[in-house]
DNA sequence: AAATTAAGTGTAAACGTTTACACTTCTTTT
DNA sequence: AAAAGAAGTGTAAACGTTTACACTTAATTT
């Protein structure tokens, strides 16, 4: 191992300036090319790498952003970290990712470590927390933007799907190809009741009886055992489901009763998991645009921390997929 | 906004004590129970919050480790992130994660951007970058563990998948079922090589002739086409996938063309994606224990920094996860 | 009872940067 | 030719911690 990694007097040494000379020729101020020049022979000569802990702590900048997300392995999180990362490096800046496992307390403790470590924003996904320890904890905090979870408008920014229009959407689609029994399995968290008042508010629209809904978890687990609940409803003939994985479960459900989907049950889904196109039959659902979140989330969260932009309520539209899984009644 | 964030001068103020005093109240050393107590009202009462970046001056320590992976929203590498999260919060520790987007360039500038942030060490998730460039930038560097990449065994741990035994169980899972005529569908990069070894050793103990190879992609999209190419050798019965991708895409060649699985094709893939067991029929495949990889890569990162252990080569032993893509020949 | 050791605390020097300010020299303006 | 401004550089004080060292007081040993 060597001794110690160069610093800055070093180089300053090796090139027979001052130190502020350097930082100078590190940063861009006002320095003789001549300068310039010497100072860089010098780093490269050293090895030198300039260290932005130090910095950081001076100029009061780390570059860095906290990310608190439900579950990294999630393809819908993973996506928004990805969007997320997609405008952070054009700016240089990193981002620190910790799970909340959706636990509250867990979730506080990161943010709290987050915060020690002096991040310039916060991007919360689907935090699980409460609204007086989130208010509590932040107070006096950075920046901080939202996702997937409501918060005081003032304070922080919101990223929010529509789920109440994907639900309608979803609903109306199922209306549009003829049926008219339709079931609605939901989830409890996150945008689940939007997703059921988009539903009841489809059906209602058009007149249509408001379908057997079951109340589930938002799990393939879940969904299979559902599905075997929702089939004694004879006459229902399609199913929309709060998102991809009850949808999965029905599947499943369908495939050990001989069930043909859309066949015998049309089904339409929800956030377009990367694989579901390859289902079989492909699944309609209702996709949510992560990445393009995570992009939106970070730029705000930018915007908000170097300018005086204050944070803003950004609605995103979920738009239907349209594959295999829904059949066009004739009857009529 | 409020002022300023309070520092521990402030709390030595309000708790009238030293400043000496209060760092050992927060991180441990001798102190009267009576100090102890008053610093921690003082704490709470300004609502201080420690500053990691200060802390990580002095110590040289960050408690961060950097994470560089080809691709956040790749179900495996978010797993091992995932694993890598596990061990790094019980320490307190953070990780900054990075995307190589699979390219060398990009690759090193973000290495280099976490050396500049002094992560304590580094884990390099599949780095493409050649033997020089890696060694060079990585001159005086922190400890280092390669996962799903070789390197210099003194100066890097590796945590290496065995990617030979695995396609040799899968080949010879195959066989075992009695099948002859077995073909493979080869990726590039990342181990596919040791993937196309392991196949053609097990043909050969065998004593069966090596079956149609064809290279190709590690795409969905290209398993679809190389599927076209494979089943004009209209005796292979059985097709070892070098990823489940690949064997998506044969997946859906198959249904396209209307062949049965496992009926008129027995396929094994590799890696088992989270989603593979719905596929219809479910996947029979090689497991990749990513988020158990992701833990030790961790854990071998923590033993380099902190204690004298040198790096060690782990190997990770792949498993066959039994499902229905694969019939059993009564012929034999 | 003197001498040693231990417990608790404060002072001040680091850690590696950036940056306000002061100081030269050199150019431009009057 | 004097005055004013600009360009380039150095000095030193921050930033918020930790920690070696010195110091007091109290408890223990001789």
């Amino acid at each position: 191992m060597s001794k110690r990694n160069p610093t800055i007097l070093d180089v300053a040494g090796a090139a027979g300036v001052s130190t502020a000379t350097v930082s100078r020729a590190l940063n861009g101020g006002r320095i003789a090319p001549h300068t310039q020049r010497k100072v860089e022979t010098a780093i490269t000569a050293l090895g030198y790498r300039r260290n932005k802990l130090a910095r950081g702590l001076v100029t009061g900048k780390t570059g860095v952003i906290g990310v608190v997300i439900p579950d990294i392995a999630g393809p819908l999180y993973a996506q928004m970290a990805r969007g997320i990362e997609d405008v952070l490096e054009t700016q240089g800046m990193h981002f620190m990712l910790v799970t909340g496992n959706r636990d509250p307390e867990q979730e506080r403790q990161a943010i709290e470590l987050l915060l020690e470590r002096q991040v310039e924003a916060l991007i919360l996904i689907g935090s699980g927390l409460q609204h007086d320890p989130l208010e509590e904890t932040l107070k006096g905090g950075p920046a901080t933007v939202l996702m997937q979870r409501e918060g005081s408008k003032e304070r922080f920014a919101t990223i929010s799907l529509a789920n109440f229009d994907g639900a309608f959407a979803a609903t109306s689609y199922f209306i549009a190809k003829g049926h008219k029994n339709i079931a609605h399995i939901a989830g409890i968290r996150r945008g689940g009741e939007e997703r059921l008042r988009g539903y009841r508010q489809a059906m209602k629209n058009a007149d249509l009886p408001v379908g057997p809904v079951i109340q589930g978890g938002f799990t393939e687990q879940s969904g299979y055992h559902d599905a075997a609940q929702l089939l004694q409803y004879k006459d229902v003939t399609a199913v929309f489901c709060a998102n991809d994985r009850i949808a999965l479960g029905l599947y499943r459900y369908c495939k050990t009763q001989g069930l043909q989907i859309p066949d015998d049950l049309s089904i339409i889904g929800f956030d377009d998991l990367p694989w579901v196109a390859y289902l079989d039959p492909p699944l309609t659902t209702i996709r949510q645009p992560a990445r393009e979140m995570g992009r939106i989330a970070a730029t705000q969260a930018l915007a908000m921390l170097s300018g005086n932009t204050p944070p803003q309520n950004t609605p995103i539209t979920a738009e239907l997929i349209e594959r295999s899984s829904v059949k066009t009644l004739t009857i009529r």
